[in-house]
DNA sequence: CAAACTGTACTAGCTATATAATACAGTTAA
DNA sequence: TTAACTGTATTATATAGCTAGTACAGTTTG
């Protein structure tokens, strides 16, 4: 069962699309993987104090993806294949990071100094 | 006169946060600073091909937060203090390296791994 | 002065996001 | 079997973001 034990709301983005984000990084870090049971609709807005159709949202958004399986009734279980894991890094990683570069560049700092502010945030808590 | 030549708009985040965010930037980079021009509302919509009142309320924002100043009629002019930039690079630095940290550590990145893709991309285009 | 620009304000309409309240049929477990 | 869970679907409502159109008064420039 996944927990969303670390799994904290944040303002700015659509809920949804955090579900998502933290499922497709959870995959990729290799903490979710094939097998593992979703948290019902229901269960999981109850958790995390949201609307039982945004966790449906995110769900079905999934499945759409090909990253887990629904039958009615029957719980719902993430099913990845290497290749799709793959396929996901690659995209999230490469935009992440591009993001990132682009950000860092904007502001002025140097390759040096972006370095050493990921690096200084790194061991903080 | 700001420019905004290497301005682009994404899909995903909201335009006037990033007319916002581009003009923060460049004030921390020191590219855009006290008594640059900005682009009328009226211009800076067409030159995006968007609304002129998503201009205004990013313009709105930044004379609320004290970044600019503006009057009926008159051009509008970037209008900052030392202790105001010191404090924006402080907000924007912090908050970006600590969602780039957290969203590594999602994806079960190793501090050095982290480094070398940001140290990758830094290059590119 | 007059025209063309400025900032500002307002109404209206659309889409996306999120909530609330039900409803129903399939699955599982006592 | 029946009760409690599942996924799925629907309707309604509210808010944020964005667009479109219009209006008006202050400023700048010819």
């Amino acid at each position: 069962m996944i927990t969303f034990e670390h799994f904290k709301l944040e303002e700015g983005t659509p809920i949804y699309q955090q579900i998502l984000l933290y499922i497709k990084r959870g995959i990729i870090a290799g903490s979710i993987g094939s097998g593992d049971e979703l948290p019902s609709r229901r269960m999981m807005s109850a958790l995390l104090g949201i609307n039982p159709n945004t966790v449906q949202k995110a769900y079905r958004m999934l499945e759409e993806e090909g990253l887990i399986t629904s039958h009615s009734g029957a719980k719902s279980y993430v099913d990845v294949t290497e290749e799709k894991i793959k396929q996901i890094r690659k995209e999230l990683l490469q935009n992440d990071a591009k993001s990132i570069v682009n950000t860092m560049k904007q502001m002025g700092l140097s390759k040096e100094e972006a370095l050493r502010l990921i690096s200084e945030n790194w061991e903080e808590k």
